[in-house]
RNA sequence: GCGGAGGUUGCCGAGCCAGGUUAAAGGCGACAGACUCAAGAUCUGUUUUCGUAGGGAUUCGCCGGUUCGAAUCCGGCCCUCCGCACCA
């Protein structure tokens, strides 16, 4: 459809105000919701699948006679815009390029700079990516009501979110304590992913080491490791060869660590200090003591100890790692190597065997160091068991060991857990990026039990699609513990009981669909007062009564009334639509804060949990340059072509591949559509025959199947029933002679009203065309428009189709190329007997008869009664059959007896004349 | 490891929950034919295999089981994909 066809039926839209739902009591109401995007950049294919979904869903409800309300807004709190902004101010290259080249799709070239200037405000960012949204999502006729727009940043909302926390933290789930986080050294400051230099690709995680303390006369020597189970195989020490080592006092107690070490404890344990410096030498002149086995152990220097890593200290364990081994032979070290652990099954590696194996002799091999490692960690994590020289730990699998090692070390004072990042990071500035913990992080408490129950509560009763995503909530819902709630920095709304913290972008979007119901409302009301008091969200939300808030003066109570009241008409969600990758953490959270602070009839209904998208079998991204945005979508594609595409070429839940080759393939099936709406005429004068009743029964059944499988939200399978079939129907009549013109007309009216949720711009005018007054978009589909199903006309046709393919098959395997064929139909005797039979009343077959019952148990399951008259069906297509292969058809009663084969009811006799 | 999903005919992808109507929808691709000067588009047929009569044989990851009957139900095994957190 052209693309000017597309703009004017979104403009008429618009115009008229089609999709702008009010309070209506006199029909069901259906509210549909799609989680808000992040407004950080243009959208792509994958977002556009979501909405595209969620507005066919839509539409087809309004044509159901449901009330619908499918509204959204726009998603701008975190760190990401904050950072990008950043980013563009400090001129950092691949930024500014990334976003030049998103504004070169929109913007003349002349306006880019001063656009770009813009965005070193953050806001900007959001608002510029918003508005563009708004135009994207219009262009593909998104049955949207943007009258409820608003934003995460917008002041009412946040007060609204003040209102929520506040209720979170009255009913006892929001807490405070020590949490560990990414952090920036230079900036003093908590970071994400996006802050640091390819943290989007290669991920950076926080690892938790033990702190092992080895008492020494006048300081202990404290070493980190990942696996405190190896203790009771300890046989000497390791220090750096080239780190400066210091004297760090925590808790009490000194310890010699790396000076990065130092840095490290400091930020994770307040009130620990550097009380001086220490020299190798000095660490290397003493004895220290390990745990559990008291041995005296020596110091060493080693190449491969890093200061920066752990504490720059490490324990050797020559028996169960290898780079301790590699060491201790290179280095000469007089240490004999413990086995402390046995694997059962497994590999049977040993850190003998890997270092034979792989030839390891020089520390200089770390790649190969570093396999064997991980292959042995694994082996003994997974398979290891501790033996009979380890104390009380003996017999414990490693697992379990680990884990109580630990809290020994932690209870008798002798560790700590030593935070480390996974690999050495910095941020896009630079700085160094370490692990440090906040004291006063605000949680969540998402593990409180009563709140579980009710979350399950509420899981039982909604309606989800795929049915088995409803497993999959309860699972996210138990796995669920304290959630980390606010940061430090990024945009978003403060926490209202200490507002040094930001509420964290997730946690700010839990129950926000409840304002799309009364968004208005509660705008105005933060306009008139300058605020959305507490008193007055509550009222509306929770249970204030009209005394609470008549202070507030009339206006404001009225438009509070209003707002409580479009809450109870809209709220409950009846559909939220995503994609599945929101399950575990957004969707959870949607969940859990409506059963925490709705009551039953407000909670959410429903949930479809769709597939991502991939390009070409690839996956989408914006560094593989493979992201095509929804505005290059519509006009490259159209609007309707790329919404057929998306409701028929892969079902909602599985992954759809967007590509070339598949688009048009679509495209021809849609242009054939056209083409046969194209050639609808009314013939009042015609008489249908038996292939034109056919086709209408055929239709009336797909639309039947259409409306099931769409209320079952099966949008696939609705659209290949009423769409693909229905064309492929056509088809067919048109090559057995059928009248096109006709029957395309008798079904039109129909066919575009169930088309229109699909392909809504194409529908309007085809609708239009057709005479009709009024949108198509806001037509009924009743089930009272499906016209009759007549069985005999499908029996015929399907009796011809299966006489068809018989002398097909015949002529096939017999490879002749027939001069005639002639059928002879089963006679009325033959008939009455057959009925008989089927019905098991044998033995009132007359003697004559029965030497044929042998035959027909013989042909028992091709014998079909449904057709009554079957040389009338054949002759009255004869012209067809003749035409279809090429030679005379001779049509004759079966006559039993002479010998030959016999014909039975929907078995008539074929043969075929060789040519002389 | 934990949790979830899945392995279907050349490919994509239905069917499986409610066993028979299923050699298995629909699409793509391939091949043949019609149309055309030709190509493209469109239409028709074929697309596991055997067959000189509409039939038979073997198929739905592998191995067993239940059943008159299994792609569909049950058990075991192998393999693949996704999520696992403070990040939107």
């Amino acid at each position: 459809m052209d693309r000017s066809v597309e703009e004017k039926w979104q403009k008429r839209w618009q115009d008229s105000h089609l999709f702008e739902p009010l309070q209506d009591e006199s029909k069901p109401k259906f509210m549909i919701t799609v989680p808000w995007p992040y407004t950080n950049g243009p959208l792509h294919v994958g977002h556009g699948r979501t909405y595209t979904l969620a507005d066919i869903i839509a539409r087809f409800r309004r044509m159901r006679g449901f009330n619908v309300l499918f509204p959204m807004a726009f998603h701008q709190s975190g760190t990401p815009i904050l950072a990008f902004s950043e980013r563009i101010r400090l001129g950092d290259e691949k930024t500014i390029n990334q976003y030049r080249d998103n504004l070169m799709e929109y913007e003349e070239p002349e306006n880019i700079d001063s656009i770009m200037e813009s965005f070193k405000k953050p806001e900007n960012i959001a608002s510029y990516f918003s508005d563009r949204i708004v135009k994207d999502f219009n262009s593909l006729g998104y049955s949207i009501d943007w009258t409820r727009r608003f934003t995460s940043a917008d002041p009412f909302y946040q007060d609204f979110v003040k209102w929520q926390f506040e209720r979170l933290r009255s009913k006892g789930l929001i807490k405070s304590g020590k949490y560990p986080v990414l952090y920036s050294v230079d900036d003093a400051n908590a970071v994400g992913e996006d802050d640091i230099s390819d943290g989007d690709i290669d991920k950076v995680t926080i690892e938790e080491y033990t702190a092992v303390a080895f008492r020494g006369d006048e300081y202990s020597l404290l070493a980190a490791s990942l696996r405190p189970e190896t203790l009771f195989g300890v046989t000497n020490l390791w220090i750096s060869d080239h780190g400066d080592y210091v004297i760090v006092k925590v808790e009490g107690e000194k310890y010699a660590v790396s000076a990065e070490a130092a840095q490290k404890i400091i930020l994770q344990h307040e009130g620990s200090a550097i009380i001086s410096q220490v020299s190798s030498d000095d660490i290397i002149s003493r004895k220290f003591t390990a745990p559990f086995t008291q041995s005296r152990l020596t110091v060493y220097r080693a190449s491969f100890v890093d200061p920066d890593n752990g504490t720059g200290v490490v324990y050797s364990v020559p028996g169960h790692a290898v780079w301790d081994y590699v060491a201790i032979k290179q280095y000469g070290v007089p240490a004999t190597p413990v086995k402390v652990i046995s694997v059962q099954g497994g590999e049977g590696l040993t850190v003998e065997s890997l270092v034979t194996e792989a030839g390891l002799s020089d520390l200089s091999d770390s790649g190969k160091i570093k396999d064997a490692t991980q292959r042995l960690y694994r082996e003994e994590f997974y398979s290891g068991r501790m033996n009979d020289s380890n104390g009380p730990f003996s017999g414990m699998t490693v697992q379990q060991a680990r884990e109580a090692m630990r809290q020994e070390l932690i209870s008798s004072r002798l560790g700590f857990i030593f935070y480390e990042v996974s690999r050495k990071a910095q941020t896009r500035g630079g700085s160094k990026v370490v692990v440090a913990v906040l004291n006063d992080q605000w949680f969540i408490d998402y593990s409180v039990e009563w709140w579980k129950q009710e979350s399950h509560d509420l899981i039982r009763r909604m309606y989800y699609y795929p049915e088995f995503y409803r497993n999959a909530m309860h699972e996210a819902v138990d796995w669920l513990r304290e959630r980390p709630c606010a940061r430090r920095r990024g945009l978003g709304t403060r926490l209202p009981f200490n507002s040094e913290w930001v509420i964290e972008s997730l946690s700010d979007s839990t129950i926000y669909p409840a304002v799309y119901t009364n968004a208005a409302e509660m705008k105005r009301i933060h306009e008139i007062l300058g605020k959305l008091p507490e008193e007055i969200v509550e009222y509306i939300y929770g249970s204030g009564t009209d005394e609470s808030v008549s202070h507030y003066g009339e206006e404001v109570v009225l438009l509070a009334q209003s707002a409580r009241r479009n809450l109870h008409y809209w709220y409950g969600v009846d559909i939220r639509l995503t994609a599945h990758p929101h399950l575990s953490n957004h969707l959870s959270f949607y969940v859990m804060n409506h059963a925490a602070l709705f009551p039953k009839e407000l909670q959410p209904r429903g949930l479809i949990i769709t597939g991502l998208v991939v390009s070409n079998g690839a996956k989408i991204s914006k560094s593989k340059g493979n992201a095509i945005s929804l505005l290059k979508i519509a006009t490259r594609y159209s609007a309707d072509l790329y919404r057929l595409f998306v409701a028929v070429n892969a079902d909602m839940s599985s992954t759809l591949d967007w590509n070339e080759s598949e688009i048009n393939a679509v495209r021809k099936r849609y242009e054939t559509f056209l083409e046969l709406m194209g050639q609808a005429g009314r013939q009042d004068r015609f008489v249908p025959t038996q292939v034109e009743k056919w086709f209408l029964s055929r239709f009336n059944q797909h639309m039947k199947e259409y409306i099931e499988r769409m209320e079952g939200n099966d949008l696939r399978g609705a659209i290949i029933s009423i769409f693909y079939e229905v064309i492929n129907d056509l088809r067919y009549l048109e090559n057995r002679g059928g009248n096109l013109p006709y029957s395309i007309s008798s079904v039109s009216e129909l066919w575009v009203r169930a088309m229109a949720p699909v392909i809504p711009h194409t529908c309007e005018e085809l609708w239009e065309k057709a005479g009709k007054t009024g949108f198509v978009s806001v037509e009924q589909i009743l089930d009272g428009d499906i016209g009759e199903i007549d069985e005999s006309a499908l029996a015929a046709e399907r009796y011809l189709q299966k006489l068809v393919q018989d002398i097909r098959d015949i002529i096939k395997a017999t490879k002749i190329d027939p001069a005639s064929i002639g059928i002879s139909v089963c006679s009325g005797e033959m008939r009455k007997l057959a009925q008989m039979l089927m019905e098991d009343r044998v033995s009132e077959a007359t003697p004559r008869l029965k030497p044929f019952i042998g035959d027909f148990m013989k042909n028992r399951k091709n014998i079909d009664l449904g057709v009554e008259d079957e040389a009338m069906v054949i002759r009255s297509s004869r012209q067809y059959l003749e035409k279809l292969f090429q030679c005379t058809v001779n049509i004759e009663e079966n006559n039993p007896g002479k010998g030959g084969k016999v014909a039975w009811p929907g078995r008539p006799v074929i043969s075929l004349a060789r040519q002389q």
